[in-house]
DNA sequence: GCTCCGTGTTAAAAATATTTGACATCCTTA
DNA sequence: TAAGGATGTCAAATATTTTTAACACGGAGC
């Protein structure tokens, strides 16, 4: 579990967006959408890329890094 | 070699920075600098906002997504 | 000439991300 | 009650990233 969280599954509710369908879109399967959704570990920069792609928004409005000391 | 372009390199020079500095400030090793350096692979999320910050940047200042099309 | 430094390469091993397939739960709706 | 859709979980296999270690090359300086 790195230190970066996200907003895809916000994001996705956003667009009323189905986790199968941001898999499609994204081309990877479900169950990596719901691992990276739920920070079970750090997707690749490529992958990352395309989620914030297709959920519309620019990557870092998607994926923080979590600089250590949340205020 | 996916489609991601990055100004790791240029970044590097600005800040008069080695590629063994900014792996030992990344938390890598130099050959994985090498390898993302020229696109190589997709690092993983983690590992290029840590290079990001430590060349004191945006994510998407360091590394972009080729938009297939590239005008 | 030699040496140090920064860079680049390679191969194999280790670690991590992703896929495949199967099954469980909770809603909704017929 | 049965069925379908969306979500979640798990384990094993595969693919990709990262490490380790070794060696090569060019430039700067002595």
């Amino acid at each position: 579990m790195p230190a970066i969280r996200n907003q895809i599954r916000e994001l996705r509710a956003l667009r009323e967006m189905t986790q199968q369908q941001l898999a499609d879109q994204v081309g990877v399967t479900r169950q990596t959408v719901i691992a990276i959704e739920q920070d079970k570990y750090s997707p690749s920069l490529e992958t990352a890329f395309k989620v914030a792609i297709a959920l519309g928004v620019p990557l870092e409005q998607c994926f923080q890094y979590d600089s250590r000391g949340r205020r």
